[in-house]
DNA sequence: GCCCAATAGTCGGAGCTAAAACTATCTGCT
DNA sequence: AGCAGATAGTTTTAGCTCCGACTATTGGGC
């Protein structure tokens, strides 16, 4: 080996271990598993994921955040409850989240007048601010997955997703 | 409000309810989400999962479980790594899940005589009988997103989620 | 044979998630 | 007015996930 290379924080994935792990995963029988719509969609949804993170590093924010202040930014004025739903996520769950975005100085949640139960979510500015910036990596990502479902058939393929949310929920 | 209707005990979500909400949820304006794939992905593979834990209510195994069940009934004595990888998990992910399919007597964990730090999965007889009874769930499952995909797409459509899987990872 | 890097698996910590129980508030019905 | 049931949000609990650190083992180069 010609080994000049120093090598301190050397070792990310080498191309000899890249390709032994795909001989190894291709070796792999998953049975009816490799036509089942549903294990699929779970493995392009953790790649998605993983990938978004990736193209958001500048950003300490998960995609799931994102879509959280996207929707807020849409929609002043919206409920937890609503957003939940569009969201996707239980209410529950929201609480913590929220809790992190006010903390951070991201939105604001004032009560409704007319229902003291429910607030009334909205973005400050530095929420706007970050949302753009977001929106940004977002759409970089979005082209890369663009890239690989093609243009032909990007349509067809949302479509198909969109179907599958609505009709299952 | 014209509420003749005679609705006595309506404990479960009403039709009422039902439209209220998706009404809700129409109103929502989604800005640039409404055209992301990811969004969508994420949106459908939640659906999905409920979807598929409705289905096998009867057998108390998350879609997750039941693919580690499969992998390893299809590839008697594989390792955990490759089975994380096979899987889409973390290989520290595997450790709990896998005592538990030991400790309900699903799987067998031998050491490998020839690399003693590796184990060799396999399924018991009960692990066999049950990934039939699951195999069954999930048939079903299948068969409910093949209505909604359609038989026209759902080639191009499993072939689109699988290059995602694979470009992205 | 001996050391060092790589590898298999486990463990601990932090974050995300949902379900259920709970509090506060609102609405409809009488 | 007053009560029952619905609804908004929080808390608690439990489970899953990753990452990074750790142990045990292996294999290659000297």
């Amino acid at each position: 080996m010609v080994e000049l290379d120093p090598k301190p924080p050397a070792p990310a994935a080498s191309d000899a271990q890249r390709r032994k792990r795909k001989e190894q995963l291709e070796g792999i029988d998953y049975g009816p598993l490799a036509d089942w719509i549903g294990f699929h969609l779970r493995l392009a949804q953790i790649a998605s994921f993983q990938a978004f993170a990736n193209e958001a590093l500048e950003v300490d924010l998960s995609p799931g955040r994102f879509a959280l202040l996207m929707l807020i930014g849409r929609n002043p004025g919206i409920s937890q409850t609503t957003l939940s739903r569009a969201h996707g996520s239980d209410k529950s769950t929201l609480t913590p989240a929220l809790n992190d975005l006010k903390r951070r100085g991201l939105i604001t949640r004032g009560r409704l007048k007319s229902d003291r139960r429910s607030y009334e979510l909205a973005l400050t500015a530095a929420g706007q601010d970050l949302l753009a910036r977001l929106t940004q990596c977002a759409t970089r990502h979005d082209q890369n997955l663009d890239r690989i479902i093609g243009p032909r058939d990007r349509g067809r393929f949302l479509k198909l997703l969109r179907k599958l949310h609505h009709e299952l929920g």
